[in-house]
RNA sequence: GGAGAGUUGGCAGAGCGGUCGAAUGCGACAGUCUUGAAAACUGUUAUCCCUGCAAGGGGAUCGGGGGUUCGAAUCCCUCACUCUCCGCCA
């Protein structure tokens, strides 16, 4: 959420903002509710005032009948206040944030910037297999049954391919922990609250699960974030040191808008499972918070020597919350192209604002930033090991950081 | 799943329709005393919003929301949470 104190002040700014990220909301409408919100509140307050002091103690007949009058007035007024605010806060809620100074404009994906390429794009002296096929041969992966089972973007992993993941899971969990990061399990499901706190809704709406309607009404995850930045909401932090988390769940989502693409293997399912890690941190370390996070993340996969790049996420693709986003996409040979496998996000005052989450600096109390980043997709990273580390006779090797964590070195039939 | 009891300031804990943003105790902070400290004594001690250069003024907040009333921490409804008992359970 943005002030909108900030938005009366900077009416221009906020709107080419809003233009560079393809989003159109009407200002003028939304600082007319804000003027209106306020108008109301100061004449409200000032009845109140009279009721107030005639309400000290017992008031005189002529006095009851007075109040009485002024009462429905203020019920008026308290609905009609009720009505605005509404009407305001809808338009606050779809507000994006504010672009970081080196964002790059740009209306898609296809302007996202490539600022950093490591490793070479794998090459093959024979016919390299997709991880579809690989998964099939060496059975480590069943899409059929987990469709039988749960409907499509559903699926099994199976043997080695197991093993793997749980590797992965101890290889990064042993990173993170020696960067000072500390761990959680967390719940999976959330109320409501939760997800606007954090800014999924109403944006993502479409992309989370909904338990239980009308009985429950708890929300799937879509990602350790919203729990681990909800656990300090309302919260005065001391922000001396940043805050660090990290958290391993399964990420749920709906894939509403994604009919057709990516249909094939483990590339984009229903479910899969994500170690996550978050920061808050004072809004001056933000900016090197996030390189912290980046740099944490390309470590990780330059210890398991997959070929990567890095890339500066423009205005069109940021979504609603970032300030500045960097992903980092790995070369998949058998989809031929750099796939995203980490994505990690400067969200700085924009889900502080909403869940009140602040920090005290010299006996005063700011909002803090918040930060968030994939440690590891377990799925995409499989898809990038089996796809990257495979053999002529159709085997897979181990990436060397991980031979420790198994007792295996390659998977083969 | 069934029955009951709660939720008040940093903490403990009064208040049960008007002068209550809230007694009292503890804690914290400042001062007096002391070579220093402790003790004792004195004073201060919640948050948010609006307005103002400031001093100040106004409003909201006693778990959240709604209602009754001229007036709500106090009465009613509702939601959330905590606790006790019974049942079920990895």
């Amino acid at each position: 959420m943005i002030d909108p104190k900030f938005i009366k002040e900077n009416k221009a700014k906020v709107l080419a903002n809003n233009k560079s990220r393809g989003v159109s909301i009407d200002l003028d409408k939304l600082l007319r509710l804000y003027d209106q919100r306020n108008e109301q509140q100061a004449e409200i307050e000032q009845k109140r005032n009279t009721r107030n002091k005639n309400s000290k103690t017992k008031p005189t007949p002529e006095i009851i009948k007075a109040m009485k009058t002024l009462g429905e007035e203020l019920n008026t007024l308290e609905m009609n206040l009720r009505v605005t605010e509404d009407e305001l806060n809808d338009l606050l809620y779809q507000l994006p944030n504010m672009n970081w100074v080196d964002t790059p404009i740009g209306a898609s994906d296809q302007d996202n910037k490539i600022i950093k390429t490591v490793g070479e794009m794998s090459e093959f002296d024979f016919m390299a297999l997709d991880h579809i096929e690989l998964g099939l041969r060496l059975d480590l992966i069943d899409v059929e049954k987990g469709t039988a089972l749960s409907g499509n973007r559903f699926w099994y992993l199976k043997n080695q391919l197991v093993d793997l993941e749980m590797a992965l899971i101890n290889f990064a969990w042993k990173k993170m922990r020696q960067a000072g990061f500390l761990p959680m399990a967390v719940p999976h499901l959330v109320r409501e609250k939760a997800m606007f706190g954090t800014g999924f809704f109403p944006a993502e709406i479409n992309e989370i699960y909904k338990v239980n309607p009308g009985e429950d009404d708890l929300f799937l995850i879509g990602t350790a974030e919203v729990p681990l930045i909800n656990y300090h909401a309302d919260e005065v932090l001391d922000l001396s040191q940043p805050k660090k988390y990290f958290a391993l769940t399964p990420a749920y989502r709906r894939e509403a808008g994604s009919y057709g693409q990516d249909t094939k293997g483990i590339l984009r399912g229903h479910q899969f499972d994500k170690i996550e890690m978050v920061i808050f941190c004072e809004p001056a370390q933000s900016e090197s918070c996030h390189q912290e996070i980046l740099s944490l993340e390309e470590s990780i996969y330059q210890a398991l020597e997959l070929p990567y790049h890095v890339v500066n996420i423009c205005t069109g693709d940021l979504g609603a919350v970032a300030a500045k986003k960097y992903d980092l996409e790995a070369w998949m040979p058998g989809q031929n192209k750099y796939r995203e496998i980490t994505s990690c996000t400067n969200a700085t005052d924009y889900q502080a604002r909403r869940l009140n989450i602040r920090y005290s600096k010299d006996g005063k109390k700011e909002l803090c930033h918040t930060l968030n980043g994939t440690v590891m997709a377990l799925g995409r990273t499989m898809i990038a090991i089996m796809e990257n580390y495979q053999s002529k006779d159709g085997s897979i090797m181990i990436p060397k950081a991980l031979q420790k964590y198994l007792d295996f070195k390659e998977i083969k039939k």
